[in-house]
DNA sequence: AAAATTGTATTAGAGTATCAGTACAATATT
DNA sequence: AATATTGTACTGATACTCTAATACAATTTT
């Protein structure tokens, strides 16, 4: 599991656990029931301290990305997370609000942010081919 | 000028001001060359420090979406941001990923994605309408 | 059963962000 | 020219975030 972290770059480092474990996910880097890399292991890989992992992998299963079995090991959580749909809507509205605010600010048309987003989503199939051609 | 305002929200009111702020230019509420309201009575309005609307002026400015003249006021600016085309694709390309990651997540398809981009720019604009009816 | 491995809980400290108070500078209005 | 109105700069207090240190609990492995 390779994760690149700046300690320095603003945001934190668990945030950044969270959003590359979440984006390796999204691209199939790793798959359901694959287990992470144990809390001091990956601490030590990144140089950071084994609590801001476990934070890391305590928001991650808060997210329903992961769950955890203590003693065992933090293991990728399959499906999508079982919410209802009202609150799927909503969650995927703010993304999808900030998208358009954004958009409109730097002038992009609907159809050019729409051309923007298959982009970025072909881009992510294409890591999600690639992991599964490696593995 | 109507802001809705949560102190302890967890987001930063100068954050919360921004973004409103963001939202209302993008949705035509406020047009370009017109004033805000001053620091200090919106300051009032909102019941905060006139130096945190301050704040939050002063990065509307940084992002080009006002302008403003000491002495004078702030004003919405017109046009985008005179970005270099690399800068504002990568922009965008934040938000899109964000938005793929978190609708892969919550189970999404590509189209279903898109679909709510459209209903929410259909919004977006049907605010705008209803801004320019208004006045 | 013992040891090793895994996640968890609690506490504390350093740093930073947020906001308010006050005084200042530039422009507009009278 | 004088006054009022607007944004700006600086300082400081408080609260919170982030990270680390240490000890604990549950599970797996030997």
């Amino acid at each position: 599991m390779q994760l690149h972290i700046s300690p320095k770059d603003g945001t934190p480092i668990y945030a950044q656990i969270v959003g590359q474990v979440k984006h390796l996910v999204a691209a199939g880097r790793l798959r359901p029931h694959e287990e992470l890399l144990p809390v001091r292991t990956l601490a030590a890989q990144i140089l950071v301290n084994p609590n801001t992992v476990a934070r890391a992998y305590r928001e991650l299963e808060s997210a329903g990305v992961v769950y955890t079995r203590q003693g065992a090991g933090t293991y990728v959580a399959e499906g999508g997370s079982p919410l209802a749909e009202r609150e799927r809507l909503r969650l995927l509205s703010v993304r999808a609000d900030a998208l358009l605010v954004e958009a409109d600010h730097l002038g992009f048309t609907l159809e050019e942010a729409m051309e923007v987003l298959r982009e970025r989503d072909a881009a992510l199939r294409n890591e999600r081919e690639n992991s599964h051609a490696e593995s």
